[in-house]
DNA sequence: ACAAAAGTGTTACGCATACACCCATGC
DNA sequence: GCATGGGTGTATGCGTAACACTTTTGT
């Protein structure tokens, strides 16, 4: 077990026989807040195996371009957004699955993606029923293949990415209220946050969120409307915002 | 560019042209701590391309093997240590590369780990030239392939989770003073930290070590002898260890 | 005696928590 | 008026930073 074996250690050379091919797939866990929850695209499978359950858009690397990119192609189709808009939507690789028999028709590795987008109008353009819909967090059934696990990772990495990081605006609109930004934490985290304390720690972070200038106010309903901000350029967050109670697994 | 390309998405089914066999391999980023410098595990490649060029230790995925057991597999045939040891090393996947250039040979997606390791006696058993040796991290020139930014991300991983996990006591021995273990951070975050303070941090936070009870104390050189400590039951940190002046990246 | 490292104690400050309170809008 | 949500202010407490001091070894 400890001696090497020829053909197989990396820097001894390539044996074209040492290996089988490998399938490389791509798996976006792609999260929303929607109406209060916390959404997640997913797809109905038509085929066995796992036929009728919910599973998590995704599809192969092409031999011409790195995982990111089949993540960001695979988002761009699953949600029907242009090319220009999924560009700049926040995609982030969580990690790879290779369990050799997560998919018990071949060898199957993928790459796991989680990307944070705001409250779209709706997933998709056309009216292709085979397409992704937004499902709120927890109400299927088991997804297929291992998807239960990566989504649990991806919802355990970006509440972990919260406390921080400045990643919260991701899951906002261009322009967004600090309303809005705590719904965010809210709903991410399952609890409820202090405002007067979130609204200090988010404006005494350099760089989280930049006032915005020309029209001071607006309202989402009722109550007081709330003055309008735009994301900063800081990416991290120095001292965290750590979740109450926090502990995370 | 948006609409669905036939074949390529996973939910319609697999089809076996559309896609070109991708080897898998693994890549480790090895660190311990040693001659209070952080050190790294690597090879010197024997052949083209790179040849003469440091490298990761690695190697390919056996077919019914995961990624994680490839990396441990390749651990213990390039440490030179036992199975059973090799088993209980803190071993971590840090993320894929999977650029398609990234190996000029062939299209090659290598999913990366980082392991801990305590202050072993010597990489090997074997007089193995080509084995792999502990060099102080930075004093090698570039590395082969893309390995010099795993290298990095494996790097900025392992400081930033020595901020919010109890990882530092992978760096150390079974039993270790609390000045072991407090090189262990000053090292790997390149920062000297306050003594006393460290000290207090460490043992009011709950589970993260225990004191060895039958010999209260035992010497590393001159000095006051040290109580031993070995690691504890909890494996996160709250709140978290910052590290001084704390931008990360 | 001196240096070096472990261990104890103390103070000050920053930040987060937990409130109380006022403002502006819809109903 | 009342409910709802935005915005401001303030007291308290925990935890860290900074530093002084004692203890115990090797040389």
């Amino acid at each position: 077990m400890t001696a090497p074996r020829p053909g197989a250690r990396r820097p001894d050379g390539y044996d074209p026989h040492a290996f089988e091919p490998f399938a490389v797939t791509v798996d976006l866990a792609v999260f929303t807040v929607r109406e209060e929850r916390l959404q997640v695209l997913l797809v109905q499978r038509g085929q066995e195996p796992y036929q009728g359950a919910w599973a998590l858009p995704g599809g192969f690397v092409l031999p011409r371009e790195s995982a990111g990119q089949a993540a960001r192609r695979e988002l761009a189709e699953e949600t029907g957004l242009s090319d220009t808009t999924v560009a700049h939507l926040h995609l982030e690789q969580l990690r790879t699955y290779s369990d050799p028999d997560r998919d018990p028709r071949m060898r199957v590795v993928s790459v796991a993606y989680t990307a944070l987008v705001p409250d779209l109008p709706e997933p998709r353009g056309g009216g292709d029923a085979a397409h992704a819909q937004w499902l709120p967090h927890g109400t299927y059934g088991p997804l297929a293949f291992d998807h239960d696990a990566i989504l649990a990772d991806a919802h355990e990495r970006v509440g972990a990415k919260l406390e921080y990081t400045c990643l919260a605006t991701a899951f906002c609109p261009p322009e967004f209220t600090l309303g809005e930004l705590r719904q965010v934490y809210e709903t991410v985290w399952g609890v409820e946050l202090d405002r007067p304390n979130f609204r200090r720690k988010v404006l005494t972070t350099p760089g989280f969120v930049q006032a915005v200038e020309g029209p001071p106010r607006l309202t989402g309903g009722r109550g007081k409307p709330a003055a309008l901000y735009r994301a900063g350029e800081a990416t991290a967050l120095h001292p965290p915002l750590l979740r109450p109670e926090g502990r995370q697994k």
